[in-house]
RNA sequence: GGGGCCGUAGUUAAGCUGGUUAUAACGCCUGCCUGUCACGUAGGAGGGCGCGAGUUCGAGUCUCGUCGGCCCCGCCA
């Protein structure tokens, strides 16, 4: 059977193949696109066409088009095709109505075979469940699926929204470097090393943080940027170590204008991507807040249980180890009793993920409690409790006594874990919440200092700055975060804009004026040119363009992602380099790297 | 750095306590079929179980190692 492929020879394209309809019937026009389905009935060929926007069903038939029918028996899913003919109506009760364009269809009289197709490794659908590595290997061939072709789709309108909003606001789009100095914000670089300075290095980006606000002391006043940037750690569903932000800065602001601004943005996107109208003004908590009542700083507040403080209650009690906690919490839940003793061992498990011992608990039923540690609690300390926490016939309470961080984090996230278990999060709607009021620096155990929490540029609130010699640990932030349904998608701050201000915040993190002046030299210099007050915002655009879509993966929202271990299964990056590129860079390798074999894994299928 | 899950035809999976030529569905190939739409129908080809050791008379099934993928802790906003 000869496949000659033949050139478009002056065809153009007059539709898509998701927008023919009734109205199209009887006009002659020409699609193009790749073979989805094919029903070959011997004498009448069914082909479904796709492209991008969608699937046209077109007939070959002999009394068409003889010779157009003849050839169309070597057609093959994947292989491409232009097609000319008629749109008419599908005969009487032949209609698709699960299809958009399923009320008619395209009799074909002349057609090109444009390219032809292996067999691909996996069905090119929706439904199709193959490996994830295998996707990611083919990823040109998973990009065609619509289910994945729609959020790249959703992802553009999502960065001309952006763009539209922040133009209408004076923002002047302004590229940075990718190849810079190291700025550091905590997480470590990627380095590139530099052939016209050997034995020196650029970093990439973790953020272009420091050039945008140079940007302001440049004059230029409002500044943004749809950037990647890059970070050298481990990944996550929701991490890549490269990644978008929306980044944001504006000069002559407080915090109010800044936040303004973001909701705005966040609530403009909403609406002209998915036609949702995001609450107005967004709601605010305080760090402490959320901290107290959720155990996390991005709380998920589309449903109401929360933790409560209850180490006074048990102060004095017989239960040791209640007694001798630095904090002990609860966490009550209605209903909560009918959860199984297997259950509650495995809730244990999962609290234990996050550095709690056990995971106490209390099931209250009409005249008794059941629970393990019931006995130790004297009726003046269960009273306490029911009323602590609303305690009714029917409930469970969980309770977490530890160091601090341990009872959050653990009965924050299993918090978390029972609003899944109860039903009691609706994934239809959007909540977001400001968090605001955090503090300036965190203690670092393990190296025995502060460091700062957003980063070392974050101005203190007013009047908090004396706060740092005295009691660092009291100082407040003018930084904010943006939190939507339990992500945090964006987080800001004002910025100090005093290099006399600076220079004290890197003293109070114990960065001394010879280090500061080697890796931040040129923004202490600017600093004292007329820096005006400004601050700004960044949003980690994968994530919003998840919560968007309802990806699981943040890899659905990225078109070339990597894996966990930060490799690209269709390139192969990284990859070896020869030894004269390494010679050219002045590079020598300490250890000779270990060859792996050049077998196939198991994501190996060419024949 | 650590914990957990997974790896069998092109794909998705089954394979019980180790036992003769490793199953199924979809896909693929060939024939037939003028109203299908994940077309139908008759037939056919295709893997030695990610890789490497070990235990055993015997390993897809057990052990160890290794490679790869995913989820999580640490790390990272």
């Amino acid at each position: 059977m000869h496949r000659h492929l033949e050139p478009l020879g002056g065809w153009r394209r007059t539709h898509s193949c998701g927008e023919l309809t009734q109205e199209a019937c009887g006009s002659d026009i020409c699609i193009m696109g790749w073979v989805q389905f094919r029903r070959d009935h011997g004498g009448l060929i069914f082909i479904d066409l796709r492209d991008r926007e969608g699937l046209t069903q077109i007939v070959f038939s002999p009394e068409e088009s003889a010779d157009a029918h003849g050839r169309a028996h070597l057609l093959r899913t994947e292989y491409v095709l232009a097609i000319k003919g008629a749109v008419r109506p599908r005969p009487e009760g032949m209609a698709n109505p699960a299809m958009v364009t399923g009320m008619i269809e395209v009799a074909v009289s002349e057609w090109k075979l444009l390219a032809t197709s292996k067999t691909p490794p996996f069905a090119i659908e929706d439904r199709s469940d193959a490996a994830e590595s295998l996707r990611l290997k083919y990823r040109y061939l998973d990009l065609r699926r619509p289910k994945l072709a729609k959020n790249f789709i959703l992802r553009h309108k999502a960065s001309q929204s952006v763009r539209r909003y922040l133009d209408g606001l004076g923002f002047l789009e302004i590229e940075t470097p990718i190849l810079t100095k190291s700025t550091p914000e905590g997480a470590r670089d990627f380095l590139v090393p530099s052939r016209l300075s050997q034995g020196q290095f650029y970093a990439l980006p973790q953020s272009p943080q420091l050039f945008k606000q140079l940007l302001m002391v440049s004059g230029l006043e409002r500044y943004y940027q749809i950037v990647k940037c890059f970070r050298d750690e481990d990944l996550r569903a929701d991490r890549q170590p490269e990644f978008t932000q929306i980044d944001i800065e504006m000069s002559f602001v407080e915090e109010e204008a800044v936040m303004s601004m973001a909701e705005g943005l966040v609530r403009t996107l909403f609406r002209e991507t998915i036609g949702v109208n995001l609450p107005e003004p967004f709601p605010r908590m305080t760090y402490g807040q959320a901290m107290a009542e959720y155990g996390l700083d991005k709380p998920d507040i589309r449903f109401a249980l929360q933790l409560r403080d209850v180490t006074d209650i048990v102060r004095g009690s017989q239960f040791k180890l209640f007694a001798q906690a630095e904090l002990v919490k609860a966490l009550a839940v209605p209903g909560g009793g009918e959860l199984s003793r297997k259950e509650i061992d495995e809730l244990t498990e999962f609290v234990k993920i996050y550095g709690a011992k056990g995971l106490a608990w209390i099931k209250i039923k009409d005249d008794e409690w059941i629970s393990p540690i019931a006995k130790f609690l004297s009726a003046a300390e269960r009273d306490a409790l029911v009323k602590a926490c609303s305690l009714a016939p029917g409930d469970i309470v969980f309770f977490q006594a530890a160091a601090p961080e341990v009872v959050n984090q653990a009965l924050g996230n299993l918090r978390l874990k029972l609003g899944e278990r109860f039903g009691l999060i609706d994934d239809s709607r959007f909540e977001p919440l400001w968090v605001t009021d955090f503090p300036l620096l965190e203690f670092n155990p393990e190296e025995k200092r502060f460091a700062a929490m957003h980063h070392p540029f974050t101005a203190a609130q007013d009047g908090h700055m004396e706060l740092l010699r005295g009691d660092p640990a009291k100082a407040m932030a003018k930084a904010y975060d943006i939190v939507l349904n339990g992500n945090e998608i964006g987080g800001g701050s004002i910025r100090i804009h005093d290099a006399a201000m600076q220079s004290a915040m890197f003293d109070a993190l114990g960065i001394s004026r010879e280090d500061a002046e080697n890796r931040f030299g040129f923004l202490l210099n600017a600093l004292q040119y007329g820096a005006p007050p400004h601050g700004g915002i960044a949003f980690g655009l994968d994530r919003i363009i998840m919560l968007l879509t309802g990806a699981k993966s943040i890899r659905d929202v990225i078109a070339f992602p990597k894996t966990q271990k930060a490799t690209c299964l269709m390139t192969e990056a990284p990859s070896d380099v020869s030894p004269a590129q390494l010679r050219e860079l002045g590079i020598k390798l300490r250890e000779r790297p270990v060859k792996q074999p050049p077998e196939e894994q198991n994501v190996g299928l060419d024949l």
